[in-house]
RNA sequence: GGCUCGGUAGCUCAGUUGGUAGAGCAGAGGACUGAAAAUCCUUGUGUCACCGGUUCGAUUCCGGUCUGAGCCA
């Protein structure tokens, strides 16, 4: 039986840490030692097929633990933050009713923020909509959004053509102004509100995070993530620009389609994975509540991760 | 040995008709409302190989030295 935190609310514990910081281990053994199941948090590891570049757990992984919220559809289709948090919520209501713990465990950032803050707004913003902000360029969908908000675009990143077509697809689609919007969703309630979320991260000697992030991509391409990326083209990967700009991907299409020479693939995916490691650096620093930081070098025991 | 072309930011290079220099990549910092491993923004002082000469002034012109590549012997 899950305990109850000191307040009562039952306790979530969440593991994160930058990408190759050995977090996939510490979280099968900390769930092994308490019966518990893992509830991924990662974007890419509920595409079906992405299994290499991804790092996934692998069939005897989850033969230790089982895990939720991995392969669960195609390539084709387009995973987001509210269908995650949908189903992340619903996992972990299951869990939980069947009387087991749960561990959250990933390095989206984007997801990982869902279980601490509102991440977006119930808005749903209809088929000609989407189509008509489409065709428009980047430049005539900030003309319109200065027209449909005379009092300013507030904090938006105006150069960014994706937050420049959602908004616009918003203010059209509510037919209200950002403003408006941004108020309305600062009062949203959390996602986990009735849960205590505890959140612990594994960090990692910056010398010894490069030399596993050069492995880990050395061990992927060895591993046939060529071959993976091949029969994820045939199965669609190209239609899903997020999917196939993911790294580990983007770089393998590149040699197929001859733009990259294959000596060098293992050598630029470890250069995109620093590039991405750094990104999370920001992201867990800014974005995320102040939590446990735990260095790797120093865990012995997964007892360690969380304070019980 | 002779000739030719190079030696400029961590890397690859551009440039200065003589007034001490700038791109890409790397690195650093940041943003983040339904693609987030995505997308977007900010950030470039370095004995311009070394030693002399010419000049008010040389990284730029001239000579030499070292050094890399190529060609000829």
């Amino acid at each position: 039986m899950s305990a109850g935190g000191p307040d009562g609310r039952p306790v979530l514990r969440v593991l994160t840490g930058c990408t190759a910081v050995g977090k996939t281990e510490w979280a099968l053994r900390w769930a092994e030692a308490r019966g518990a199941e893992i509830i991924s948090c990662d974007s890419l590891l509920f595409y079906r097929g992405m299994d290499i570049g991804t790092a996934k757990p692998t069939a005897a992984e989850r033969e230790r633990v089982r895990h939720h919220l991995i392969d669960g559809c195609d390539v084709t289709e387009r995973m987001n933050v509210i269908h995650y948090l949908t189903k992340a919520r619903a996992a972990v209501e299951e869990v939980a009713g069947r009387g087991r713990e749960v561990l959250v465990a990933g390095g989206s950032g984007f997801y990982l923020k869902a279980f601490f803050a509102p991440v977006a707004d119930a808005l749903d913003v209809p088929e000609e909509i989407r189509d008509e902000v489409a065709a428009m360029t980047r430049e005539a969908a900030v003309v319109r959004l200065r027209e449909l908000n005379p009092d300013g675009l507030g904090a938006l990143d105006t150069a960014n053509p994706r937050r420049v077509t959602r908004a616009l697809e918003r203010c059209l689609a509510a037919g209200r102004t950002l403003a408006e919007l941004a108020a309305e969703f600062a009062r949203q309630p959390a996602a986990f509100a009735g849960w205590r979320v505890e959140l612990t991260r594994i960090e990692r000697a910056p010398a010894e995070l490069e030399q596993r992030i050069a492995a880990r991509a050395e061990a992927m391409v060895r591993a046939g993530l060529l071959d993976e990326v091949r029969r994820l083209i045939g199965a669609g990967l190209k239609t899903n620009p997020s999917a196939a700009r993911a790294i580990g991907y983007r770089e393998s299409i590149d040699v197929i389609e001859g733009r990259l020479d294959a000596a060098e693939l293992a050598a630029t995916i470890a250069k995109n994975t620093r590039a991405l490691v750094k990104k999370q650096r920001t992201w867990f620093r800014t974005q995320l509540p102040a939590h446990r930081v735990i260095a790797a070098e120093a865990l012995r025991d997964a007892g360690q991760l969380f304070a019980d």
